[in-house]
DNA sequence: TTCATTTGCAACCATGCAGTAATATTAAAA
DNA sequence: TTTTAATATTACTGCATGGTTGCAAATGAA
């Protein structure tokens, strides 16, 4: 029997949001606003050295999912973050894998 | 110029954790491991209404990325939660969601 | 041994999607 | 107007992976 449903609308939704953050370009993007608040898509393309179209293509989906926040100001377009737990989910994600690396002996370094 | 740089072995880390977690049905395995402790992979079965040879796949692979400990007893697998920051996670993005569908009047019902 | 149960594995198919190149769109500048 | 710059979009390719089927392996019971 089924027990502790959980509505399948529910689970599909948190399912699409951590599939937002299952690519490095997009979770390198979201590090870049994350550290130096809003950005132009050029920002972003330079700071990262992503392809412009992919760059603008992963902004673009992440805005339309609600993860960002879109500015139109002349010729140039401003992202920033828009989801306040962003933070604290990569900050939990990057925590555990610190812990296990360390407990593997298989150290990293580098800022989350 | 690359600024705010996070070593590109660690964000492939950090989007392979989320990847594991962008699945509808590995969620559900998690909702109900969370809920009601270790578990063998027929309880989970009989839990979620999944196929069989599905439900095995999954939980070896979140095994074997750590997600998920494995211990086996006679013809029985029992898993259970290895990861202690996976509640927390999942918490995180189930009150995001919920929130945003109450902003959007889209309200929905049940538990995380 | 033979049979039944539980679990895992291999092979297949279909879908999704990341990356790229080329082009389109928009807006400002000359 | 023409040109230039910034951004978005389209079409395409290739790869990853979810679901399924069928079977194999392991274990215990009859």
């Amino acid at each position: 029997m089924k027990k502790n449903m959980v509505p399948e609308v529910l689970l599909e939704r948190v399912a699409r949001r951590f599939k937002l953050l299952s690519e490095p370009v997009r979770l390198d993007l979201l590090n870049q606003l994350q550290a130096r608040g809003e950005m132009s898509v050029q920002e972003l393309v330079e700071a990262t050295g992503h392809m412009q179209a992919n760059v603008s293509k992963h902004l673009g989906l992440m805005a339309r999912e609600g993860l960002l926040a879109r500015r139109k100001e002349g010729l140039n377009v401003y992202y920033s973050i828009a989801d306040p737990t962003l933070s604290a989910l990569c900050t939990l994600v990057c925590g555990q894998i610190r812990q296990e690396a360390f407990e593997t002996q298989d150290m990293m370094s580098g800022e989350s």
